[in-house]
DNA sequence: GCATTGTATGCCTATATCGGCATGTGCCAA
DNA sequence: TTGGCACATGCCGATATAGGCATACAATGC
């Protein structure tokens, strides 16, 4: 088995910089794929390429106007990422309090797994 | 030239599902890598791999006790990616907000790009 | 020392990517 | 209609992955 596709979901979409880069670029407005090509300097097959697996994981729209094509992010796409990640927030926030509390000595206090007894799910 | 390293950066560490899985389940604290294989049902050497990943980006850390390696999630590492996400959180709540004041018709009233004179960085 | 448990690694295959380059397709202009 | 601009696609090569399986390595217990 290889990698997942880069279409699987929106964590592999984004996993190629060059795509957040897209993003971030729409990010400032809707632009036509030649805007987005003179400001990064990435071949334009390559943007379109990028493009496509961006908009086939929902992440960009596409509306044609004359012969260009204008790229838009949807970022309400970018949510199952958001809410993944804050779990994790919350993880280091709570460290950062506890650190604050006790200087940060005791950081495993309640941590320590007490390896549970296997085949509870 | 291929994709990214999956040891590139956090990004393309937990594009992979198992590896989130494996981070979800170091989230209710430190486990042994038997511990994450009986849980996911996962191969041991999947895991082990999985682990050599993640732990390459410093998503996990890894203590010896024994025989045994406990791992534990350092939910830190993954800033880049809520900062990441934080941008387009904001996006989305301002879309939201935008709908409620004017029931959505002018959703891209501003957003209109200009399509910059080519070369403003 | 020796057998055993707990993990990490190595090797191999199938697969899919990213990027380059050339070319196809669609729309506009004269 | 012909020419040309804006994008999308197709094909190719190099690369590296995920997973299976067997095995090496480490620590423990007898």
């Amino acid at each position: 088995m290889a990698r997942a596709a880069t279409t699987a979901d929106v964590f592999n979409a984004i996993a190629e910089a060059h795509r957040r880069d897209i993003l971030d670029v729409l990010t400032r407005g809707e632009k036509a794929v030649g805007a987005i090509v003179d400001e990064l300097a990435i071949s334009q097959p390559r943007v379109s390429k990028h493009l496509r697996v961006l908009s086939e994981v929902g992440l960009v729209r596409c509306r044609a106007v004359g012969r260009r094509r204008l790229y838009r992010v949807d970022p309400a796409r970018l949510r199952p990422l958001h809410d993944w990640v804050a779990k994790y927030e919350l993880m280091w926030n709570e460290r950062l309090d506890r650190r604050d509390d006790h200087l940060g000595d005791l950081q495993r206090e309640r941590t320590e797994s007490d390896q549970q007894p296997r085949g509870a799910s």
